[in-house]
DNA sequence: GGTTGTCAAGTTGTAAGACAAGTTTACAAG
DNA sequence: CTTGTAAACTTGTCTTACAACTTGACAACC
């Protein structure tokens, strides 16, 4: 055995593994297709069985498989979540600061809720104004309050119809949800919230960008500072 | 031996590797620091060695360990660039619309420069005047051109200070690279970037974060422009 | 003919043992 | 104290084996 495919002696999960993403990723119609058992793809690549499995096992963490016991494995297009799980890593690990977070959300939602107010339709309105009511009756759960307004936040990006801003958005939301919950621990911040949140909608409603964007602005820069003075008076 | 350690049957590397990171991720100290041989932590868990394998497959690709034949495998901290390969993924998987990104890197960079607009210290217009001399130093060598074009953006996002948005836009470049290089093929395109350059890095000099965002709205809007103009030409 | 139950083949998940390749450590020689 | 070497340790790969699960075909039955 032991047959070379012109695949070097270091690290040869890797290359495997890396032949087999450019094989799935070169052509995207191969979703949901079958791949070669484990046993044949170890012998096309002249490899062990192991090192097929360590490569397959890559590729699943990559999202671009998924593998059934007894079943095989199939190519699939990796989840939008990913990016988010990456971001909370990178957090946890102290690379990034809270308050870039912050700041980059403000970015973000700012340019969001301008492409949300041009593009709003009544249904859309109807939806915000649906969170935040429900926002309204979770007096005392913190957690389920916080929850529902990252949700209204999220909501406004599937408006605006920007499928990255969604996702840089959806990655922020691990860092932000306890800082969010932090801010809500001071007197009025819920109710100030959802005032904000109301006139939001309103703007929405009337298609009114410009005015969202100010809205927006202050909204989220209020909450900051609120966050800020709960983490100093925490401490 | 089959000592149970409270995991189940099913996906035992995966509950593994999630044990493992809870305990990485639990304390950023550990960093540099080296974790049990494989053999201690298959006896540990009650599962054997390929399994524990796998499950530092899983960390490795999380970025959260290396591993060194015969030295071990130790805790580092993730790369900002998985971010970016996450970005390239969806991108090559059809889940994300090149229209899309540029309208969310424009988005970004108008929140980008207006930032770098209030931080840039008179080092930095140096570093930024570099990039763009280099530039024009560059005829007909495409690659190299569309290379320093996005070094001289993501060097106003360093110049800006926030972390978290160099990340996002960095995730783009991949996305972009081929986008710009494209737009450059119009007759035109490289002179007229290398002024709206110049022009921006006077805003930078003169801290003119206002004048700053407008230009580069009108940079980018017009390179989209471009784009659009490319493909529909080669098509 | 259509349906269902059963079985065999195929596939992934896990285990165990072995050796190769590389690193680290300890110890002895200088 | 330095240096060289050997032993112990660790990861990388291979092999074999079996368990758990899925799939598909085939036969029995309605």
């Amino acid at each position: 055995m032991n047959i070379d495919f012109g695949i070097g002696r270091s690290a040869l999960s890797e290359q495997v593994a890396q032949r087999l993403e450019k094989m799935i990723l070169s052509d995207a119609t191969q979703v949901s297709q079958k791949l070669p058992s484990e046993q044949v793809l170890a012998a096309g690549f002249g490899v062990s069985r192991p090192v097929v499995r360590e490569a397959l096992t890559i590729l699943k963490e990559r999202g671009l498989i998924t593998q059934r016991q007894g079943g095989g494995s199939y190519i699939t297009t990796p989840d939008l979540s990913q990016v988010s799980q990456c971001m909370n890593r990178l957090a946890m690990m102290g690379q990034i600061t809270s308050e870039d977070v912050y700041i980059a959300r403000i970015s973000l939602e700012v340019s969001i809720i301008r492409m949300a107010a041009e593009n709003a339709t009544a249904e859309d309105v109807r939806q915000l104004q649906a969170i935040n009511d429900a926002m309204k009756t979770t007096d005392g759960d913190v957690e389920r309050r916080v929850q529902l307004d990252m949700q209204f936040h999220q909501q406004t990006a599937q408006i605006a119809g920007n499928q990255m801003l969604a996702i840089f958005l959806d990655s922020l939301n691990g860092i932000l949800s306890p800082m969010v919950a932090a801010a809500l621990k001071l007197p009025g911040a819920a109710q100030d919230g959802l005032n904000y949140h109301q006139r939001i909608i309103d703007c929405l409603q009337r298609g009114d960008a410009d005015q969202a964007e100010e809205v927006m602005r202050q909204h989220l820069t209020l909450s900051m500072r609120n966050w800020e003075v709960a983490k100093e008076t925490e401490q």
